[in-house]
RNA sequence: UUUGUUAUGUGAGCUAUCGCUUUCUAAGCUGAUUUCAAAGGCUUAAGACAGAGGAAAGUCCGGACUUCCAGAGCAAAGAUACUGGUUAAUGGCCAGGCAGGGCAACCUGACGGAAAGUGCAACAGAAAGUAAACCACCUAAGCACCUCUUUAUAAGAGGCGCCGGAAAGGCUGAAACGGUGAGGUAAGAGCUCACCAGCGGUAUGGUGACAUAUCGGCUCGGUAAACCCUAUUUGAAGCAAGACUAAGUGGGGGAGGAUUCCUUUCUAAGGAGUAACACCUGCUCGGUGUUCCCCAGGUGAGUCGCUUGAGGUUUUUGGUAACAAACGCCCUAGAUGAAUGAUAGCUUCGGUGUGACUUAUGUCACACUAGACAAAAUCCGGCUUAUAGCGUAGCAAACUUA
RNA sequence: CGCGGGGUGGAGAAGUUUGGUAUCUCGUCGGGCUCAUAACCCGAAGACCACAGGUUCAAAUCCUGUCCCCGCUA
């Protein structure tokens, strides 16, 4: 169940966008920058912009498939304390190159990150 | 065989695991209330089918479809421009003519009009468009003068000037009022003749563009991708078109009034007129809306439109061809922060490297690498541009062998 | 989906309307002035006008196609 990747874990409208863009927390990446930020939902969201500097049609699709299925694949870690995200995900150039290998442990090192630094918000 | 040229095909495949979208089936939930129950809707770690391109791209043309009340006239503006055909339509395509390029196959061409009018041509040059002035040329006819011959005022020869002749020459320029040759003349000239170029008429062939032949008088520059003229043609906006539903509430728009005249009629109805502005690309007619009253936002909600269509294709027939017709067969994406993928392995086409055989080309084996351009967004017909690698067929030239 | 504007030395601009010479400012280089630097003065270099093709005697300018950049409407 962990593994499907239905409409409700995407984030749709651009009210939930910028809501995560303006008041989220920003984790740079040498191939993407992550907005994050607590929601009272049950499984996380996330959002993709991959602007036209990236590349054509093609390679912005490309980068889009690739960051969902890191997405849909790698949420089965930290399993019972994960909390609910929602997620933005902004491409840079270097997405492009990037190996499929690479993006995921990029993507797990920031999570790491971004839990942390939410629950010792969370505390205080 | 090499080089070239034209047309055209393909745009890697298979398996496993995990996912996405549409449709159908199955199950469940909802609809649903006292009970029974439908359409519809939703869900599913259930199953099945299908799921990007030759250019999906650029948005350069043409249509379908939809809305605008979209209708008439005039003007403006835009587009097109050899001829004939084809098509729903086109600026596309096919065939032909002419011009240019190429040894050739073949390729390229905004290819109507300059005797309708206006404009333009730096520098140079006598002159850049009506043709004349200027320089140089000639001195036959007329006038005047000078020199020589001569006895002489007359005659002859020569010279200069005026008037006159003059369509030839004038070094320039991108371009100068036909070109070359011969005759002719005081000097010259299509003034005359031959050939060539151009113009016009006639005849023949062709649907036509045009071609061929012949005759004529001799000549009327360039630029319309300068304005323009002529012919044909175009209403505007675009699927965020547009239609429906829900939510919300006061509602996405709503509600009325004044004055003049006429008719019926008796205080109501109908018709006409009256101010300003905006829109229908400009104007006129015509129409709609707003103001002279009031108030106000919000959403990018859902469903339909949405994919069977001037569709594709085999064969046959007509046509040189584009294309058309008949019969049979096939159904082939409908997403919307936007699906069609990610990872792993294998096989073939290639590329790179290494080794072996071989004079070399090449052949075999192993390793590495998955690699061009580029992704539907209402749908079709074209055009243009990008494109790795692998092909197929026709034709032309050169070379070699028989 | 539908439109508009632009591309000229290293930088920023004019010239395109009406076709014939590519100009200006800053910067660069050389020289002068100064003990030295700046300022100032003198001189020079640097552009096939985004790319390709066409019209014309002649194209930055006119026409056609392509590429890139910037912006706008609902």
């Amino acid at each position: 169940m962990l593994y499907k990747f239905p409409k409700e874990k995407k984030l749709l409208k651009s009210r939930e966008f910028k809501n995560v863009l303006d008041s989220g927390a920003k984790f740079i990446l040498p191939e993407l920058i992550i907005f994050s930020k607590p929601s009272d939902l049950e499984s996380s969201r996330m959002g993709l912009i991959v602007t036209k500097k990236v590349g054509n049609a093609v390679i912005r699709n490309k980068i889009k498939r690739r960051l969902r299925e890191v997405f849909r694949l790698c949420k089965t870690f930290d399993e019972g304390e994960l909390p609910a995200l929602d997620l933005v995900f902004i491409a840079r150039q270097k997405a492009v190159t990037a190996s499929y290998e690479k993006l995921t442990s990029s993507y797990e090192f920031a999570l790491k990150h971004v839990i942390r630094r939410h629950s010792k918000t969370k505390k205080l």
